[in-house]
DNA sequence: TAGAGCGTAACACTATTTGTTACGCTATCG
DNA sequence: CGATAGCGTAACAAATAGTGTTACGCTCTA
């Protein structure tokens, strides 16, 4: 699974949001993030779809959290974002019945896999209350 | 860092020359891989560079190895395929000055740093023998 | 009822890997 | 010496994924 900016740039958009206290617009958080509107809208969809934010239409509406920044964790921003799959092994199907290729990808598997574990802990152990806190304190 | 699947074909590359004992030229080598003899050549370039195989050209030249499969490690391919880094953080770069993003980066890339790692050791531990013979047992 | 705001489709742009063609250089064989 | 096998490299096409942009529809509220 390709890694991109959504991860880091959701994370940014959270915080904020929750230092903040308010609602968002996806216009504003558009401009926060040098972007467009609809790209944050697209990103938003997949963290609403899990629960972390909701959205409203109409007049006054936008995005809020549903539960402060102390019970969301990187690893939740991953998951809905990406699902399961964090890192992905980069295996090869150039000729499946050959047993060279099967053990090569057997052990690419198993590697990536446990590196997949180590950044899982890693990501669980973050809440976005503690990145808050960092850059309060930082500032 | 993008993986791709550079790392498992050459892997299964070296491991088929390894247990089979010859020279290989490209051509046979892209057979082999589904592809063409100038993505082998410059893919095995960068292994070349590295000193894990050499290549002659003219008649009867080709492609071979410059030690036994015991003593190449997963990371010595990985290495000469990508470099240093082998996974590489997402960060975002909307908003430089903002302690949020900074504070996100730095969580982002501590958590990446300790994962790669984690994939560096288990890279390490495997040598290419190690691959021929599981594959030799299972077939 | 007007307008703010999200939802979504459609398309262009970018970057990276991969695939392909073409041509040049070198070493061996006869 | 000439033909041929083989690598080296440049140039370009194709596929993929994220990103940016425009356009239009729906909903809620003032
Ligand atoms: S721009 Fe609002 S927290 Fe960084
Ligand atoms: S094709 Fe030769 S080892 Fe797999």
């Amino acid at each position: 699974m390709r890694q991109d900016g959504r991860l880091a740039r959701m994370i940014h958009v959270l915080v904020h949001m929750g230092l903040l206290g308010g609602r968002e617009t996806s216009e504003r958080i558009a401009q926060m993030l040098n972007t467009n509107p609809v790209v944050v809208r697209r990103t938003m969809a997949s963290l609403r779809q899990y629960g972390i934010v909701e959205s409203e239409g109409g007049r006054g509406g936008g995005w809020s959290l549903t539960r402060p920044l102390s019970e969301i964790t990187i690893l939740d921003v991953q998951r809905a974002l990406q699902g399961e799959t964090i890192l992905d092994a980069p295996l090869s199907n150039d000729h499946p019945s050959c047993p060279v290729e099967r053990a090569a990808n057997a052990k690419l598997q198993r590697a990536f896999a446990s590196a997949e574990q180590t950044l899982e802990r890693e990501f669980q152990q973050v809440t976005l209350a503690e990145i808050g806190e960092i850059a309060m304190t930082s500032a």
